[in-house]
DNA sequence: AAACACCGCAACCGCGCAAAT
DNA sequence: AATTTGCGCGGTTGCGGTGTT
């Protein structure tokens, strides 16, 4: 389901990410952060280009990125907000909970699209496949359509705002470690919103520590890594050798 | 069991914008 | 003011998995 590995002429790897790459990436990020992705593979000792890292990190290292299943309360906004908003995914993304722009991107036009040409009005809540699914909480989303946004409140923008407490995990980056050791994917059949509370009020009731559960196999890779700063001392000196030379 | 078609998703590509020089 | 650099976004592609015949 991934491309297959392959070097392009520049000596840059492309393709499927290995395990060890990625724990290389997501170690450096963790350690120095994202100060600047394109002289970053280079510095955590990757061969890669800054663009491939970037979207490896932001589509599926950074902390609190969830994939898998999406609930129906997460296909109900996203319909919602598509009709709101087009495509701007990172618009929508920013509404989800730890949803990619990218992994909305895909699934709309997997699943979500082709229900939407069969019914666009109040779609979210019609058309969801599992029939078990909780009417209450598809019920969200059945109270407002197009027709009616303008008479009533939207229901969109309630939705959303409800959830806006939530939509800064994309803006965590690297500095934040909240959501190491959860493992987002593997309860997605019964996971909905209300259950994206509970790591983020830690996250903003606990004190601040940095986890150190990388450091299992940190170690060894800390040899690999150049600390960004001191590099860019190193290269100022070698330009400026080579400058008066 | 084999061949084929379709699907899903990770990753790539090109463009535009903003900041820096 | 013009140019360069880096980042982020949205569209698209490639390929393994899965379903169908």
């Amino acid at each position: 389901m991934v491309r297959a590995p392959s070097v392009d002429k520049n000596g840059m790897k492309k393709g499927a990410w290995s395990e060890e790459e990625d724990n290389k990436l997501r170690a450096y990020v963790l350690r120095y952060g994202h100060w600047n992705w394109r002289q970053l593979p280079k510095f955590a000792g990757l061969s890669r280009c800054g663009k491939s890292c970037r979207l490896r990190w932001m589509n599926y290292l950074k902390p609190g990125v969830r994939r898998g299943k999406y609930t129906i309360e997460e296909e109900g906004l996203i319909i919602k907000l598509h009709e709101q908003y087009g495509n701007r995914w990172s618009t929508i993304a920013a509404k989800l909970p730890a949803r990619t722009d990218n992994d909305i991107k895909n699934h709309w036009h997997t699943h979500l699209k082709k229900r939407y040409k069969e019914s666009p009005v109040c779609e979210g809540s019609q058309h969801i496949d599992d029939a078990d699914q909780n009417e209450q909480s598809s019920a969200m989303f059945t109270s407002g359509s197009s027709t009616d946004q303008k008479t009533e409140v939207d229901p969109t923008t309630s939705a959303a705002d409800s959830l806006d407490a939530y939509t800064d995990i994309s803006s965590l980056s690297c500095d934040s470690t909240l959501f190491d050791g959860a493992d987002w994917a593997a309860d997605d059949s019964n996971s909905s919103v209300e259950s994206l509370t509970e790591p983020l009020e830690s996250f903003w009731t606990e004190p601040f520590a940095l986890d150190t559960s990388f450091n299992n196999w940190l170690p060894s890779m800390e040899e690999e890594f150049m600390h960004p700063f001191s590099s860019f001392l190193d290269d100022s000196f070698d330009w400026f050798h080579e400058f008066n030379q």
